[in-house]
DNA sequence: TTGCTCCTCACGTCACGTGAGGTGGC
DNA sequence: TTGCTCCTCACGTCACGTGAGGTGGC
């Protein structure tokens, strides 16, 4: 009785495409889907059934998260859709898709982590960790070996102040801030490599250092970093580090390089040796994921 | 030298924290993040290291994907964060991201089959399946069974035949399109049952039918329905159904219910009994997910 | 005349990126 | 005076959902 020129008005088509009228609209607008006529006084939308097969290659594209203008693209006059360019933007979708898995992936681990470690202590940690890429730095630096921990804060200061004393003959100006090095594989308490360092400028890297006093190097950069922020006294700052190392190993993770102490408040010490009492630092340790 | 309430300007303060100063504005603006200071007269913002910590802070919630707006609530002056609202929150984001994930997981599944199905074929699918969910319906129909599939034509057509008299007889009237269910396991082309329908008012269902000439029953609805458009005569249209079973098992999934034929251009038959030349066809098979 | 459907704007979504156009301190 | 940094708008993003305000046919 309908022969399959009848046509449909957007309400009716609509309900026959399973879209919303609104979608019809858009896709009007956007030339994805013209209806096969337009009422030029009304302004009316009425569609044919073969339109409704064109409507059905949209949903499906759509469906596999192609955005509509590719839709456009790939529908557009030439009747056929061409399957290179279809096989091309498969192709990038695919990508993208197992990029987002991984981060979502990421995401729900490091949520679960959380919710772990609410369940087990009751309350969050006193630090934020944060994952982040970090660019390279360059840094001059030195180092030493330090029996016991206890020595740390004496070390480190002697090492500063070997540092910049170096610097100054050599006529480099250190440039920002502080960075201690901790070369250790594990938490140790005793014999721990200790590197001091400050950033230099890039064009230093490589120019000899005639009386091998310090050493011009560059920090690597690293993608996946876990940081945190800590404000307080130095000889405290080993509960901030434990915290970090805490983290990284419920969330499976292991280091993959020397923890980092960044100076963000300035130097440790002031021109007399004092201490700064309540300095801000930044903990950065380069992680990887560990398989599981 | 610097003491810790050193004021930085927001670039400054941007590179320390490893954000863009927009974002730094952008909090600012939402009240997430607010500068410890904001210049009356140049509305310069000026932020001090201890707002350091409150910004790693936002980045580690919002690296977990917790919308800003929830951050802020969650920071909001007191002090400590509240452990239990904080679990409520990643609680809500686990089930989000695993649903996220799912959609993901069975989009790239989608997006790799189809790819598959280029590089063995070198052209698309002559039709495009969409997979969607079908709400439940009330029909009238009528059954038999169909020896040959060769029989099939003059089989549905006396069926309808049948089924639209005894309607007649009984004062319903059929409310839209004609349904042909196929209730066989697999595909076969012998000894096919049948069901002729036609969506019919809600409110006939559960009434008695005395003559038992046909029954009002409801197709469930089904939330994963693979469909596709077929428009051509009626005798081609086992094409789109081997497409159709073709694109399900592509895809790994298995038949949850009999196919539907449903005729969107209106009758197959018009009132001499004469067929359509082309319709305009919406098969519909619901299925599942087979493990794996 | 009352519903029903249709129409055209236009705002809102989320977290910023990216200019435009202009100002203050070294 | 020239750069550099900072400021405040305000548009754009993606695919619509959701009114607002108004019109035509049964």
């Amino acid at each position: 009785m309908q022969d399959k020129r009848t046509v449909f008005k957007i309400g009716e088509f609509s309900r026959l495409g399973q879209v919303s009228a609104r979608m019809l609209r858009h896709y009007d607008q956007l030339g994805l889907l013209k209806p096969g006529h337009t009422d030029r006084f009304t302004s009316y939308r009425y569609y044919t059934l073969d339109q409704l097969s064109r409507l059905h290659r949209i949903l499906a594209l759509k469906g596999l998260g192609i955005p509509l203008e590719q839709i456009t693209d790939l529908l557009r006059k030439d009747q056929d859709i061409s399957a290179e360019k279809l096989r091309g933007m498969l192709l990038v979708r695919q990508a993208e898709l197992t990029q987002d898995l991984q981060a979502k992936q990421w995401q729900l681990a490091e949520v679960n982590a959380r919710l772990q470690q609410i369940e087990q202590e009751g309350q969050p940690l006193p630090y934020e960790v944060v994952v982040k890429p970090v660019p390279a730095q360059t840094v001059a630096s030195v180092r030493a070996v330090v029996a016991t921990i206890a020595e740390m804060a004496f070390y480190c200061r002697s090492l500063y102040a070997q540092l910049y004393a170096s610097l100054e003959r050599h006529g480099i100006e250190p440039l920002g801030t502080e960075v201690t090095l901790y070369h250790a594989e594990e938490y140790t308490e005793t014999d721990i490599e200790v590197e001091t360092a400050v950033l230099v400028d890039r064009r230093h890297l490589g120019k000899p250092v005639n009386d091998g006093t310090y050493t011009i190097a560059e920090l690597p950069a690293s993608d996946l970093t876990a940081a945190l922020i800590y404000q307080g006294p130095f000889d405290e700052v080993t509960a901030a580090i434990l915290a970090l190392l805490k983290y990284v190993a419920q969330h499976d993770h292991a280091p993959a390089g020397p923890l980092r102490e960044l100076h963000l408040s300035g130097r440790a010490h002031d021109e007399h040796g004092v201490e700064q009492e309540a300095p801000v630092i930044e903990l950065q340790l380069p992680i990887q994921h560990t398989g599981n």
